[in-house]
DNA sequence: ATTGTGGCCTGCCCGC
DNA sequence: TGCGGGCAGGCCACAA
């Protein structure tokens, strides 16, 4: 699912094949994936305007335009970007990989005759014009040490919970938070204000560390625990059965020997 | 304010 | 063979 990596990889491939192309036309075919009262007509404010830069915070990718309103997309769990009818990712996690024309629930047409589409089977995402991206934290991938800390200061929510508060920290879904904490050796369960000046140092390298792996890699399907987040999986660092619980709303799976 | 819960939405997979 | 239920999770509304 499109997590913080996903949506960079989206931002990269909107920032190389869509920038400077003029919007010619636009297409809201699910009006349930108009977010922020928005209505059809209040689109075409987009039209002749070009797309000039693509921004990220967190998982929200923002696409700016020369003289009008900035786009804001949210991927929720099954979206993937599309410019000229190249996926921005393949193989996405818990979702189809059948690219039936009706999962295109948003679509730019550019003046040059391309276009720049949303496909989204599960419907989970949305598209906003003028989105707050001020009501999301500082973005996982360059949030250092302090931040970490000020994203965990002072709270009783589980640790998992608090990493993926995107008002706190934005970025960190549920499966980048199981490997981060898998690495750091900590246990999801844990207050999260509750952590050491050490622990939190851990964490933070941690998150820096799986975010560079997994944009290295390919995705946030690609880290160390995954493969073994499933009934019967074992820690692959020490061989011990991996536990699965529900932290913070969310399945989890942790090793109960050395995440402490 | 903070924290927890349930629902949205669809496709897949399991067991009957 | 078809069907129903459970599950996946980003995000939001709502409750305590």
């Amino acid at each position: 699912m499109p997590e913080l990596v996903e949506v960079e990889y989206y931002r990269r491939l909107a920032e190389k094949a869509a920038l400077g192309r003029e919007i010619a036309a636009v297409a809201a075919p699910d009006l349930w994936y108009l977010k922020g009262g928005l209505a059809p007509p209040d689109l075409d404010v987009l039209i002749g305007c070009p797309l000039v830069a693509a921004r990220r915070r967190g998982k929200l990718l923002l696409l700016d335009t020369g003289g009008g309103p900035v786009l804001g997309l949210r991927f929720g769990m099954s979206g993937s970007l599309e410019v000229d009818g190249a996926a921005g990712v393949d193989g996405l996690l818990y979702t189809t990989d059948r690219r039936l024309p009706g999962y295109c629930r948003f679509a730019l047409a550019f003046a040059d005759g391309g276009h720049l589409a949303v496909r989204d089977p599960r419907r989970l995402g949305g598209v906003e014009l003028d989105p707050d991206a001020d009501r999301l934290g500082p973005d996982a991938l360059t949030a250092g040490p302090a931040a970490v800390a000020a994203a965990l200061a002072g709270s009783r929510a589980p640790l998992k919970a608090r990493l993926m508060d995107q008002a706190r920290l934005a970025g960190v879904g549920n499966l980048i938070a199981d490997e981060v904490l898998w690495r750091a050796g900590l246990d999801p369960r844990r207050p999260a204000g509750g952590l050491s000046p050490a622990e939190t140092r851990r964490l933070a390298r941690h998150l820096g560390g799986v975010l560079q792996d997994l944009l290295a890699r390919g995705g946030s399907h690609a880290g160390d625990v995954l493969a073994e987040r499933r009934p019967g999986g074992s820690c692959p660092r020490d061989g011990t059965p991996l536990q699965r619980g529900v932290v913070g709303g969310r399945t989890t799976w942790w090793c109960p020997r050395h995440q402490v």
